[in-house]
DNA sequence: GTCAAAAGCTGACGATTAGTCAATAGGTGG
DNA sequence: CCACCTATTGACTAATCGTCAGCTTTTGAC
């Protein structure tokens, strides 16, 4: 056959793509329901009715279906960090607006943590193909530059000075660690109940809080009650009805 | 046998010991080198001259035998911890002591970053036994305490103050969130150099200060020389050397 | 409608590796 | 020297990833 029906063709293709997405939302019910070590080939293909060389032809390996999975979320955040960075306002607000998305975000997408926390071994890193890793840094990639833009909004607006020899990279740097850690901690330690951190996303707002302000990023905390403008944004932009 | 020598005895258990050392030295190794999935119980068998059998002797299953290795690198953090918390200064200058001790860690336990990364995979965590759990969770909880300190004398001496409902260890949960997270990106993230954070231990430091200006801890960034004096710590009192 | 070729699908199979346990070696007290 | 006990072994089982030869379905020319 050297030519086919563009139309039949097109059927064919959405029955794969269709056929994709159950594959990856079969592994995400089990990622979510028994781990990583409960993922398993052999459950996924009896549980979608196709044989295991199947789900092969469309990924490589299980670690580029973790990929794959990551990549899905990644690409949701990026369009809940955009919504969040068109927010109109002082910048620093639109700021704290992008802090609510990565909020609402590990709230609505629980197994992309355990997916991200997987994908980031960098032996399980290195199994997965170039194309389907480009996928997921670009989408990375996207989100930085989204929030890198309002620190430059900042700077030009003249409410935020940033010391010589930086630059607003490392400001994102500094709030991308601070969730990036606080997540980390609040999902895994098993210790910090036991110290008195009850409410670790009350502890990350103030934390938050005194980095912007340390950065001198006006309003200053002092004169613009963030944590009460982040329970609204969760409420109004960003509801779980809104990303399911 | 209801009594032996215990001469007999101890050196037996001297011997297991010693053995113990050895399969968590082999096991670091393999580590180091061919990552996590390269950890391969028959190697370490092969490695250390016993059999496989013998190994199940001192660890029930794989994933005891890295949170070993994470309390055994965790407990050398703990000392460096508390001889950076014991430096005589001001309190927010031993809070920088303490980071200094922090990158002198990671720097020299390169292996740690990887073991405590799956460690934290809660299906490998799991499958671990409590006893060994607590081991780990101890280390973790005396680091803390040692830092919780620090800040509990801030207050004290008045050289911080915090805001009313907030406590110390919110701030440290700050701190440790800001580590975990940039040594997790650092490690691990491919974009990072792409977007121009070209030294992604100065844009820690970096954020470091800021929080704790932030918090209004004194002597302000502006008025101590951080970066020299963690600088001249990590030479004087964290040199590779001096814990090999 | 028929048929040959292409595409799609399958599940038994090979390979790897964690963990077990019956058999064996080695040491101890009498 | 023997009876007994502990330590060690490595062949074996089980789980599971990834492959591929062969089977089924679809396609399109006639």
């Amino acid at each position: 056959m050297s030519t086919t029906l563009s139309s039949a063709d097109s059927r064919k293709q959405r029955e794969i793509r269709e056929r994709e997405g159950r594959i990856l939302e079969v592994a995400r019910q089990q990622l979510l329901c028994s781990g990583y070590l409960g993922l398993n080939m052999d459950r996924i293909a009896a549980e979608i009715e196709y044989s295991k060389g199947t789900i092969y032809q469309h990924f490589r390996n299980k670690e580029e279906i973790l990929v794959a999975l990551a990549t899905q979320a990644l690409e949701t955040r990026l369009l809940m960090f955009r919504k969040a960075a068109a927010f109109e306002g002082p910048s620093r607000v639109r700021m704290a607006t992008v802090g609510a998305a990565a909020e609402a975000f590990v709230e609505h997408f629980a197994h992309h943590f355990l997916v991200e926390q997987v994908v980031r071994v960098s032996s399980i890193w290195e199994k997965t193909s170039p194309d389907r890793r480009e996928l997921m840094e670009s989408c990375e990639r996207d989100c930085m530059a989204t929030t890198v833009a309002i620190v430059h909004d900042a700077v030009a607006d003249g409410s935020l000075v940033l010391p010589a020899g930086h630059v607003p990279e490392e400001l994102i740097f500094g709030m991308w660690a601070l969730y990036q850690g606080a997540q980390t901690i609040a999902h895994t330690s098993h210790t910090l109940a036991e110290i008195g951190i009850a409410d670790p996303i009350a502890s990350l707002r103030f934390n938050q809080n005194r980095v912007l302000d340390g950065y001198g990023w006006r309003p200053l905390s002092a004169d613009f009650d963030y944590y009460q403008h982040m329970n609204s944004i969760k409420q109004e932009l960003f509801r779980h009805d809104q990303f399911a």
